[in-house]
DNA sequence: CGATTATGATTAA
DNA sequence: TAATCCTAATCGC
């Protein structure tokens, strides 16, 4: 599930959840027992998304950075919660709900210089609050590199993941294997603003859906899920059933449409 | 029931 | 580029 609406969904959703309330905080994995055992009985104060990367603040100046990965998840379910299991790193306690989390890439305690050092790293996030779109513009446009592996380039734009790309890029009109530094500002600006839409809608639904209303005739939330997507991992485009083709892009299969996304 | 795959990213070669 | 990490659903035999 994660791309960075995934992460900006979570962000909100266990702050929501968790409240301020003491926290229990324990790692049936074991894995990361002692950084559980330091926050055990705390309250979070705040949590936060950049991109993929999520960071939890706690009220003894702690900072839980958590990075989901490819198949990292973080599920909620009333209190008590499952049993827990020894694929569960991290658990979090809360009065109502317990969040169990799972597979992650990254889950540590880290420094206020590492979380800086992180977010250095990182391009302009169509969900925050400023994002500098103006530096994005201008190094997205200066490389030769083919424009879907820029998309997934998280030190340019921070949160575009491998569904998110394929579908911009239909939307846009662009074969992926296209060098960035032939676009057009305007290419871009109209890339970016699509991209700040549909990540907002995937942080509303909890789900991918680039597919427009008009044209599905259905409202997002009681699409099928074979409706909300034009290309990815589909057999025929949505929009002209033209059969898929498969890019692979920064090592990645990027779906197109071969006839609605011409060189 | 083993193999494959996945909305990610780093490290080594 | 390839190998690697981590989990769980799905697929093929």
């Amino acid at each position: 599930m994660p791309e960075g609406h995934t992460i900006h969904r979570l962000a909100r959703d266990l702050k929501r959840s968790l409240g301020r309330a003491p926290i229990q905080v324990s790692s049936p994995q074991g894995r990361v027992r002692k950084s559980a055992a330091l926050l055990d009985g705390q309250r979070l104060v705040r949590t936060e998304a950049w991109g993929k990367e999520l960071f939890v603040h706690w009220e003894g100046g702690e900072l839980l950075h958590v990075h989901l990965g490819l198949i990292g998840k973080f599920r909620p379910s009333p209190v008590p919660g499952p049993a827990p299991r020894d694929t569960i790193r991290l658990r979090l306690q809360g009065d109502d709900d317990v969040w169990d989390l799972t597979g992650p890439m990254r889950c540590e305690l880290i420094t206020a210089a590492e979380r800086r050092a992180i977010t250095a790293r990182l391009g302009a996030d169509p969900l925050r609050r400023a994002p500098d779109v103006a530096s994005a513009r201008t190094r997205f446009l200066a490389t030769k590199r083919a424009v879907a592996a820029v998309l997934l380039d998280q030190a340019i734009i921070a949160g575009i993941g491998n569904v998110y790309r394929a579908e911009l890029l239909f939307r846009a009109g662009i074969h992926p294997d296209v060098p960035a530094v032939e676009l057009s500002e305007a290419d871009f600006d109209a890339m970016w603003d699509d991209t700040v839409r549909l990540l907002r809608l995937g942080v509303r639904h909890g789900a991918i859906i680039t597919t427009e209303p008009d044209e599905v005739g259905r409202t997002p939330g009681r699409m099928r899920p074979d409706d909300r997507l034009y290309v990815y991992k589909r057999q025929h485009c949505r929009r002209c059933g033209t059969d898929i083709a498969i890019a692979e892009v920064a090592g990645r299969n990027c779906y197109f449409c071969p006839s609605c996304q011409r060189r």
